[in-house]
DNA sequence: TATTGACCTTCACGTCGCGTCAACCGCGAG
DNA sequence: CTCGCGGTTGACGCGACGTGAAGGTCAATA
């Protein structure tokens, strides 16, 4: 019989623990003294507490541990939730790699540049959308300006107002050229809405494929000054090693009225991919 | 100006972290409704939560994030909140990597076995411990027994009564024969303990050197049962690929009377190192 | 004997980043 | 006029304990 703090040094494990797993019932003294309270171990419940530490080194919650420790599961039980365990520590390990090499990228750019560019840039990942759009090519920019209006307009009378969801801009040139925009213009739409569509009219219902990396800057000044922020991008892709992997989109997440275009909040979205993957 | 429910779905954020960072002053929105208590965040706003996230993606808590997006530190300032920030993700990642190894070992050794052996084996680091000692080569069990009275009534002489440590006998032979036991047998001295050391006597004041990773297991049946002890190790080390590295020692936590060896408590400690480093 | 100092007890709060009710209120639509 | 939606505040929960505070016991020492 040892007392909690004689215990306690022999096991290495604080007595405020071992007071712990006894209140949670995960490992409960052989004997308590009724008038002082004082707990009292035994010399077998070492080993079982070696046991219950052993399991939480792999990981198991507590409670987890109470229940392999009362039920003493089969062979093949136990193979079974360490496989589940395996599952969760790969995840952890994986999430934590991917952290590791942000914050190195980080470091790297800001011994390059002397600050922390990209700092406005996050990483996500995109669901597939449905999209009512129709896809051009324009002499100019005020052209594509235009044409917003007009495929809003469209739009408008295939879809009830209210179930009409945000526009996106897709850049579908391969390089950029001002006097030949490709471009496809549409709104998307809400899951389990249903647009009349015109067999006639030039909108065409389609999926957005999901992108499950894609960076993501937010415009708020004018269009014109778009490339302060694909410079951002830009930056934060030579830092990181990626590179982007197909068309940009940019949703503008509102939508302003024609000529108050300084009001948009635009969300500009570049797929990317590790480079040498 | 958009309304909490609004700037959540354009942040892909939730409402509800939105009001804790309000709360917790991280992020607070550019105006508030004095009647209602509606909120009202700015486009401008959007790109100051983007990076508070990214800064969380990197790791830092939420309080450093605040400091960070307030004071606007310096490029080396952040640089090495960054190099910091990098030293706990490394822990992190090492920790992981160790953990999924440990469940690993524990699947294989339940595919192999059928069962979990060594549950009770746990690795730890030893520190560093001085202790008064003798070394002798004996030839039998009953003699080593005798032995640990004897070093106890040497180091009685030496060392005032309640600073004594614990008893503790180190093999030191290569390998194992029953009628040349060389071992060491003595007592651990707690820091600041000074003993009295005989100069003609036979015990020498030594500092057992620490070990980095040590597999224990706790032995409570008599020492002629200590190969179910140390069979435990044994089919540890196989399944973890792990090989002994040095002298095996043995701690008597609780020291039983000359005649009562089954009240022993024995910690069984064994050096150990992975294969192939 | 009185007093340490070392232990022990229970109770309760802090950690971190929110998720999840619960109760309540204001606003627009049918 | 009522319904539901979206907003508010507040409180509790998680996981695995750490860290006190307030008060009782124990053994040893002055």
């Amino acid at each position: 019989m040892f007392k909690i703090g004689d215990f306690s040094r022999i096991a290495r494990v604080s007595a405020r623990q071992l007071r712990f797993y006894d209140e949670i019932g995960l490992l409960k003294p052989a004997q308590a003294d009724p008038f002082t309270g004082y707990r009292f171990y035994t010399a077998a419940q070492l080993a079982q507490l070696n046991r219950i530490l052993v399991l939480k080194e792999l990981g198991f919650p507590l409670e987890e541990i109470g229940r392999i420790v009362n039920d003493n599961p089969s062979a093949s039980d136990l193979r079974a939730m360490l496989l589940l365990r395996r599952n969760d520590a790969e995840r952890a390990l994986a999430a934590e790699t991917a952290r590791l090499r942000l914050i190195e990228t980080r470091i790297r750019q800001i011994e390059g540049d002397g600050q922390m560019s990209g700092e406005d840039v996050i990483v996500r990942a995109e669901p597939a959308r449905r999209v009512l759009s129709l896809r051009r090519v324009l002499p100019s920019f005020a052209a594509a300006l235009a044409t917003v209006g007009e495929t809003h307009a469209l739009v408008r009378r295939c879809v009830p107002s209210g179930e009409l969801g945000t526009l996106v801009v897709i850049a579908h040139a391969q390089e950029f050229e001002s006097d030949r925009l490709d471009a496809e213009f549409g709104f998307t739409l809400p899951d389990g809405c249903r647009a009349k569509l015109d067999p006639k009219g030039e909108l065409t219902l389609r999926e957005l494929e999901p992108v499950p990396r894609m960076a993501v800057a937010v415009r708020i000044e004018l269009p014109e000054e778009a490339h302060l922020c694909t410079a951002q991008i830009g930056r934060y892709l030579a830092a990181s090693g990626e590179e982007l992997a197909g068309p940009s989109r940019e949703y503008f997440l509102r939508l302003p009225a024609a000529d108050r275009m300084q009001d948009a909040v635009v969300e500009m979205q570049f797929p990317i991919r590790r480079i040498e993957p």
